[in-house]
DNA sequence: CGAATATTTCAATAAGTTTTGAAAGTTCAA
DNA sequence: TTGAACTTTCAAAACTTATTGAAATATTCG
């Protein structure tokens, strides 16, 4: 297989694989981009490597950042912004881990936590399904979080290492 | 608060959830209104309570169904169907880590043991990045495979409860 | 069988999301 | 202070995905 085409490959796979998770193709398809990239890329550079607009890839370069996995660097004796992907695919799933858990897992136990707090007849069968319903979802959310805390916590491999001697 | 405002409530916050994560907002309506129903409910009992069509109810019981966490069943008397959502949340959490591993991850790994095959100049910087990247990202994918699968096969509280013991 | 009831399909439409590109804003060297 | 180089913003357009509803198909019962 020619690099070219490995490299085309693996932008559209990522790319993919990001849009399935919520996170717009052209963003996951940067990050892929500057992932393999040996050097800091300008964003005239990732305009043009995937041919999208000025406004699309700045756009998408800030998201990145926000999210922790992108950096600006500056180039000594140039004027332009570049940036650069953390390389390091641990440190990346971690930040990732973190953004999303608290986008989306902390408002939801948030809600859940409320609705134990409904009034009316404890023994009409709708109340009672709803309450053991919400408590179950409350614990299981609880130890996702306590899970998610400690894959986020960990700055090692140790997790993994360590989680797979135990299940197996 | 009263019942039917919290009702109203989980049930939005759990398509928000959903729509997050790529799963669509009516699905994880429906699964929301399932879960905390007391009884099976049919099609009609179902677009009546979230306002929707009959095309748009039909499609996203069905893929839930795909998705293993809802099942028909028969109500005797009845000439209707009825739904019934899995209650236990620990099954529906891995059922839906099997399907989107199968959905999402699989082909991904797939993709990436192909783009080991790459020719050129081994010297190159770009194509010495490019491994790089590709097996640090398929050193991380095998190890999250390797957890998903445990969680998966696991059918009881023991993951979750080994691995806290273990992370703290 | 045939009528009544229930379910599924799917083309049209609506809703939602992403992308563009031009204009406004910023920075900095001269 | 000016203007060239660069970055950011945002309304409009393109694209994607979800929803409707009516027609087609299937199922059940007398």
């Amino acid at each position: 297989m020619k690099f070219s085409d490995a490299k085309a490959q693996f932008i559209q796979a990522w790319g993919l694989l990001g849009a399935q998770w919520g996170i717009n193709r052209t963003m996951a398809q940067i990050h892929a981009l500057l992932l393999i990239a040996p050097e800091p890329m300008s964003a005239e550079e990732i305009m043009e490597a995937l041919d999208i607009s000025r406004g699309n890839a700045n756009m998408n370069v800030r998201e990145l950042m926000n999210w922790g996995i992108v950096e600006k660097v500056l180039v000594p004796g140039e004027r332009k912004e570049f940036f650069v992907a953390e390389k390091d695919i641990w440190k990346v799933g971690t930040a990732i881990a973190r953004e999303r858990k608290k986008r989306e897992l902390d408002p939801v136990l948030k809600v859940l936590l409320q609705l134990n707090k409904i009034d009316g007849d404890q023994k009409d069968k709708h109340i009672k399904a709803f309450r053991e319903t919400i408590q179950n979802i409350q614990k299981f959310a609880h130890q996702t979080d306590a899970a998610l805390n400690a894959f986020i916590k960990s700055e090692e491999n140790w997790f993994y290492s360590t989680l797979l001697k135990v299940i197996r």
